[in-house]
DNA sequence: CTATATAAGACTAATAACATCTTATATATC
DNA sequence: GATATATAAGATGTTATTAGTCTTATATAG
């Protein structure tokens, strides 16, 4: 009943990107040891985050990663999902055919509402005041050499 | 991010004692076979739920499980706690160590407020209501040969 | 053309989940 | 006390998931 590697590892990415801001190239080499991510797996969790359209991966020499909206329009909840799939605190919620009758089931109900309201405290928060306030897991002076290019300047 | 089966399991048996009330001894065998959870595998939640206090184990012919409180005494977080331990929504949560200064962290926080808030959703619920709603997974009829006795009549 | 960066999927290792099995112990009944 | 029945407790096994790595392919800047 917690959030895998993979989905922490996709919130220091977005929080790292968000503190540049949108359309900032940053490198996924950058990225990596800012945040302390294996570099192949933040590849991979770079992937999912490109398909639900939160990030544009750019390849080829300086090549990176950027934000495809404003931080404040990012939801946490959206960079979980993105990663791990919709949040289902047990299977009954997501798989309602896993009970005889969960229409009916008390003890659902119960994990109903605790989903909804986690996936709402979740969406209530965006990237915009994560990046504002301090976060651990992460630096903020540039590492030497790297660099960072707006959009459309490639 | 999901309640694992034993956890959804001890939520079963507890539901099903508290329909039957505190005190009165259930064998395992119908609790596993009313409950669908394989006998073997609620004899090792069942060790779980006596070490915190919840049901008392009697051993020997005609032993079996029964609760030690009333159901209105026992929540839905008590009995899941039991079986997995302290809900930690996020290895931060539990371990602040874990990040370089969670103190500071806007993660964190997220994080912290989401976990209470499950925390007191699952404590707010208690296993008389639960028990007087419908429940899916349960089935009401005594099993054929299936005998309950109250405390003290062994 | 070359160096550098990511893409995509295969592959591996570690961990956790989900049981099941075995031997020991306790208790009711005869 | 002997026997049948029930749970205790730990060892063991199996499967699934998580976490991470590796390889080959592709894209781009210079």
């Amino acid at each position: 009943m917690r959030l895998t590697r993979a989905g922490e590892y996709g919130i220091r990415c977005i929080l790292h990107l968000a503190r540049h801001g949108r359309g900032i190239l940053v490198s996924r080499k950058e990225i990596a040891a800012r945040t302390d991510i294996p570099p192949d797996f933040l590849a991979k969790i770079a992937q999912q985050l490109a398909r639900a359209g939160i990030i544009e991966i750019l390849q080829g020499a300086s090549g990176g990663y950027r934000l495809l909206a404003e931080p404040s329009e990012i939801t946490l909840l959206a960079v979980i999902e993105a990663i791990i799939g919709e949040i289902s605190l047990n299977d009954c919620v997501s798989r309602p055919e896993s009970c005889r009758n969960s229409a009916l089931c008390s003890v659902h109900r119960v994990w109903d509402k605790a989903n909804q309201q986690l996936r709402a405290t979740l969406q209530e928060t965006n990237f915009a005041d994560l990046a504002a306030e301090d976060a651990c897991c992460l630096s903020d002076s540039p590492l030497p050499g790297a660099y960072n290019r707006p959009l459309g300047t490639n």
